[in-house]
DNA sequence: CGTTTGATTGACCCCACTCAAACGTGGTGG
DNA sequence: CCACCACGTTTGAGTGGGGTCAATCAAACG
């Protein structure tokens, strides 16, 4: 409410090249002049509050997008109004994607909690493709690997227990911690149990349960949204994702 | 096994102006002009016969395929063996996107009948998106609606119950037929129940028995793979797919 | 024809959902 | 500072939808 120290925002813009997410988002593997370009066009907004939305499912695609602090999740509605979410994203991933199909998105994007985000113009990112072929690039790697992320997300909601289905989620969030160069093995988790039980096709308490069931075996250790994982190994052959070996000689 | 007639592969050439699913394909709102550039670097190859593979989970992604005739499942693979069909793929359809990600397909494309392909190959199309502006949004555009429709997808593994989720998919495919001008309340399916109930993220047993059940409800009309649908509204409404009318006064 | 593969049907059971209540925890106002 | 409320989370008890197992049936194939 204080506004002793008025804030110029353009001032406050990190650079494409200095930012340190670059690594992961959408800059990865581009040439210093082609980040530069691309810096031009990159918008960053006002900081999105707690539930405060991005866009929503229908409204015209004006931009791509790219978390650079914070996290969101975006979701799809059905028709009888109950909906599925269908990611959660951190620093450096890129979402509106679904807006290239016809202009629209055709889901709705939700601040988990305070995000800084960065906005990419649609049309001036279509007219700096037309110069660019390594953005174009950039941008069909973008979006296949969006693809290939759902693909392992209909694996998951379409053959795996409740069980593997928690431990998937909090291995994959490790790993994710882990690209960032933060603690893997100790993170908390932005979004409510709710969230989680959503995501996963499963009810609130369903997750809870699981929760506590993980702990009493010592794999995981929870203190409300704070997770701490005990023994990465077990929780991987809770979720199916062991290697080669162990399968090989069971055949 | 008779070579009576040889054939001349070059001559059975369709090419994108002349084919019928150019509406539907990636020819879709093109100039004549551009797409007479595309047709030059696409690749009719040999018929694929049922049960052969166009591409393998982790093989080099060379092109991305556009099924001609014919019908084509994908499908990911988990660690412990067991896998999840992604998507079954009528004439008109791309596949192959998820090869964008790191250049390798993250899943496997089988014909589930004797099918054509054509192909792009990854080269001369990354090649051709530097001079035609157009094609790079046609390949936004297709992996924009693959990623939009996946979240479709998401969202019935993810909350719809096993009623819903069969009735959806045959509305799904009825709506196909009828984008592509065949009958839409007649149709065969072309994968066994196996793969239906593999998709669905059902057992095969809850398959064949919903099917029975909506035979005798006089929904539909059922002689092994051959379907009729006899009463589309109740369909829909199983389906959940009812519109805005019923549920604004249900509140 | 027998054989094989796919589809159906029935009996049984279990995982995860639902309903319900109790339990922190954090925010708000007196 | 504490009492209060609201919300998210946990825990328990009971149930049902859909999975599993097994047998039968039908069609396609050699």
């Amino acid at each position: 409410m204080s506004n002793l120290t008025p804030i110029n925002l353009e001032q406050l813009k990190v650079s494409c090249e200095d930012c340190k997410l670059r690594e992961l988002c959408f800059p990865q593997g581009m040439s210093t002049d082609d980040m530069q370009l691309l810096d031009k066009i990159v918008v960053q907004r006002q900081p999105l509050h707690k539930n405060e939305s991005l866009y929503h499912d229908g409204d015209d695609a004006q931009a791509i997008y790219a978390v650079r602090s914070g996290s969101v999740k975006t979701s799809a509605e059905s028709f009888n109004g109950d909906e599925q979410i269908v990611g959660f994203h951190l620093p450096g991933e890129i979402i509106g994607l679904d807006g290239f199909r016809d202009g629209h998105h055709s889901c709705t994007a939700v601040a988990l909690e305070t995000s800084s985000i960065c906005a990419i113009p649609m049309e001036q990112l279509e007219e700096l493709c037309k110069s660019m072929p390594g953005l174009q690039k950039q941008m069909r790697r973008v979006m296949g690997k969006e693809i290939s992320a759902e693909h392992a997300m209909l694996l998951m909601l379409g053959k795996m227990s409740a069980e593997e289905r928690l431990a998937t989620f909090l291995l994959s969030f490790s790993q994710r911690m882990e690209e960032r160069h933060w603690k893997h093995n100790e993170f908390v988790l932005s979004m409510p149990r709710q969230d989680v039980a959503n995501y996963l096709g499963l009810a609130v308490e369903t997750v809870s349960r699981l929760f506590a069931h993980y702990q009493n075996a010592g794999i995981i250790e929870v203190d409300r949204r704070r997770i701490g994982i005990l023994d990465v190994m077990r929780l991987r052959r809770m979720a199916g994702t062991v290697h080669a070996e162990k399968i090989a000689h069971a055949k």
